[in-house]
DNA sequence: CTTAGGG
DNA sequence: CCCTAAG
């Protein structure tokens, strides 16, 4: 087990091999899919260690906010783990970083302040928190930089007084991020912290004509956490210009992330099909785009770095905006869900696995370092994980040891061998946390939602090391002390018997992170009304969401607002249970082909044959988005089986035996023939028309 | 991106 | 339908 505080870029002083990437044949046998499974992991610490940092925070600001005199430091008020009544109303600042994952969403939901800093939070929650988030978001969506640039500074403006009380006592990264963090930075941070944040220079660029950097900073505290360094400086010292460059270097490597991210978005643009698709299927597309395509991108990192500048401020932008605006929709809709819930006595702030994991987690370099056993591996200790957990080489331990690939917290890295126990992985991830945050804190483990109380017992054990499992685990942290005050609002008989540890990492009100990569969709913890919710509506972020602020609307126990706890507990749970389902890519909803798209179908194939599915999908299936080539390929192949067995067997709607025939009869001919030129198009179509004529007075022959 | 096939 | 190897 190996704890590490290191800084992100450190990794030993690692540096990139110019190697270059094995082909792509070569790349596509080492397992993409548990890469994201391993992803999700980190992201899940990084997730946890955020957390803890907001909660230093919170504590920091309370305390300091009796000093403040403004009235405008809601944010401090933001009750950490030591307030002691959480009797205001659940504020939530939302924010899905989309972006980043594409899919995958994290929330989580910190217990608010207290009375005394009610009015301010609730006031700023309202209006200035929702304003601030709503200017995230068009931000996000903004075309035009100098109207980006305008929003941004509205934000920045508005909180700026908050950062500037807690300036003085800005010690760290953590208190950079205190001001903001709890409602402005989240919703911001979390949409363009993740991608712009996290690499100085992209934060400058991507938003834009953002003329005080600094202020920028200010805003996105979360970004310069990932890169400590680099935080600090920026912020206290608003030179613009120095500090980009300055973050540049410190954060190479996080720097290179995000080029290569956005050399994924570029390539996203590139295939503006993505786009049109339905949403739903766009996402699907996206996530996928995201998760294994990107991989292909990777190779091209170093091109990418070298046309940073132009690729930043050029194609890049936009593509960037493009994928933002596919989940505008979710955005806004996520927005308002919070405005609403404020009857609640929670913050709820979201995070989308962004800041963190968009460099970490779906760095490509990860790709890279599964290729290589060599040093790239270390790019990203999280990179470690896949192979190890998975039970690969890790290239990290190059040994046969199977180690649970090192987490990549802000500021931890931990590495912990499968044959750890729980109670040891808590342990480290508490020490390691507690660096950070000064202790008070428990961490608590979770699988599958599920908190694992046996500490004896091994991650092997556990069964969290498998890939499937991995990618619900979670964490919770708590305060050390539990102290079991009565829940504050909850009417949910569910929630009220467990106790409470099992509430803070059950409760869907606790902050949960999920530990998933890549999709935005939350997924409750069971044994939660949430479940249900979540569940018929997996397909869906927003209607989700909408169901939710309903239910929350009528009555306090809405899943995530209300906080069964004090607040005091501040837990992170997958969000996603189905997140496999759905974060693995969910499967396209069933279309069973109609006769007339079979017809269609068939009578393309007569004229095209076999082995031209794309010209096959122009000519017939032209405007139907939902039939890919490969649909119309899979269709002509359960035709032809459907054509060969008994009618009795077959099911679904019935195609008429004339279509069927002529199946047999044009998979017959084009089996034979190899679709081969056009010209001979037009006599098979004549034959196959014999063949059919004849066929028919033969009635279910077989060959023709 | 397309194809071709296996799952 | 999904996933992937291959071209």
């Amino acid at each position: 087990m190996v704890v590490k505080k290191r800084q992100y870029y450190g990794f030993n002083g690692f540096h990139m091999p110019p190697v270059p990437r094995a082909p792509r044949s070569a790349r596509r046998g080492l397992n993409l899919n548990k890469k994201k499974v391993e992803d999700s992991q980190l992201c899940a610490f990084e997730l946890l260690a955020s957390l803890a940092g907001k909660l230093l925070q919170e504590s920091e600001s309370s305390a300091s906010s009796n000093a403040s005199e403004a009235n405008d430091q809601p944010i401090i008020g933001v009750g950490g783990v030591k307030c002691e009544q959480a009797e205001d109303r659940p504020l939530k600042a939302e924010c899905l970083d989309h972006g980043s994952f594409g899919e995958s969403a994290f929330v989580a939901e910190s217990a608010l302040p207290n009375s005394d800093q009610k009015c301010l939070l609730n006031e700023f929650s309202l209006a200035e928190s929702d304003s601030i988030l709503e200017r995230s978001s068009m931000i996000s969506n903004s075309n035009s930089p100098e109207k980006v640039g305008a929003d941004l500074k509205t934000v920045i403006c508005k909180s700026k007084s908050v950062f500037e009380n807690f300036s003085g006592k800005v010690e760290g990264s953590f208190d950079s991020r205190v001001s903001c963090d709890g409602h402005v930075d989240n919703g911001y941070r979390s949409q363009q912290g993740g991608d712009v944040l996290d690499t100085g220079v992209l934060a400058v660029e991507n938003t834009c004509s953002l003329k005080d950097q600094m202020e920028m900073c200010m805003n996105f505290p979360a970004l310069l956490k990932l890169d400590n360094d680099v935080a600090l400086p920026t912020r206290r010292e608003p030179v613009p210009n120095a500090s980009i460059p300055k973050h540049r270097n410190d954060t190479k490597l996080g720097v290179r992330d995000d080029d290569v991210k956005f050399s994924r978005f570029k390539k996203l643009l590139t295939k503006p099909k993505a786009f049109r698709l339905p949403q739903r299927i766009g996402d699907r597309r996206i996530r996928k785009l995201l998760t294994s395509k990107y991989w292909k991108v990777a190779p091209k990192l170093q091109e990418c770095e070298l046309s940073k500048p132009a690729f930043f401020e050029g194609g890049m932008k936009p593509q960037y905006r493009k994928r933002k605006l596919c989940y505008s929709r979710e955005k806004y809709q996520h927005d308002t869900f919070y405005k609403r819930k404020c009857t609640d006595r929670s913050v709820v702030v979201t995070t989308d696995g962004g800041f963190s994991s968009e460099s970490v987690c779906n760095s490509p370099n990860k790709s890279m370092t599964g290729d290589k056993n060599g040093a790239a591996v270390m790019l990203h200790g999280e990179n470690g994980i896949s192979s190890s957990v998975i039970g690969h080489q890790s290239p990290f331990h190059s040994k046969d040891s199977h180690v649970l690939s090192p987490f990549r917290v802000p500021e931890l890295f931990i590495s912990v061998p499968e044959t750890a126990t729980v109670g040891s992985l808590k342990r480290t991830v508490v020490e390691a946390v507690s660096a950070l945050l000064g202790g008070g804190l428990r961490v608590g483990v979770l699988l599958h939602g599920m908190k694992v109380r046996d500490d004896s017992r091994t991650l092997l054990q556990t069964g969290m090391t498998s890939k499937e499992n991995l990618d619900t685990l979670g964490f919770s942290l708590e305060p050390t002390p539990v102290q079991a005050s009565p829940p504050l609002c909850t009417e949910d008989p569910a929630l009220l018997p467990c106790d409470t540890s099992q509430l803070i990492s059950r409760s869907p009100t606790a902050p949960i992170i999920d530990s998933g990569i890549s999709d935005a969709l939350p997924d409750p913890p069971p044994s939660t009304n949430l479940d249900t919710i979540t569940e018929s509506n997996h397909e869906s972020v927003s209607s989700h969401y909408d169901m939710v602020t309903d239910d929350t609307l009528s009555d306090c126990r809405a899943l995530v607002a209300v906080p069964p706890l004090n607040a005091e507990a501040l837990a992170m749970v997958p969000l996603n249970q189905k997140s496999k389902r759905s974060e693995l890519v969910q499967r396209r909803t069933r279309r069973p082909f109609s006769v007339s798209e079979v017809e269609a179908l068939v009578h393309a194939v007569e004229e095209i044959g076999t082995g031209r599915w794309r010209d096959v999908k122009l000519r017939s299936f032209e405007d139907a988005d939902h039939r890919t080539y490969v649909d119309l390929k899979d269709k002509w192949k359960t035709l032809v089986h459907t054509a060969q067995i008994a009618p009795q067997q077959r099911r679904g709607e019935p195609v008429p035996q004339e279509l069927l025939d002529r199946v047999l009869a044009a998979h017959a001919y084009w089996s034979q023939h190899q679709a081969k030129q056009h010209g001979k198009n037009q006599a098979a179509i004549l034959k196959i028309t014999v063949a059919h004529a004849v066929k028919n007075g033969v009635e279910d022959d077989q060959s023709i």
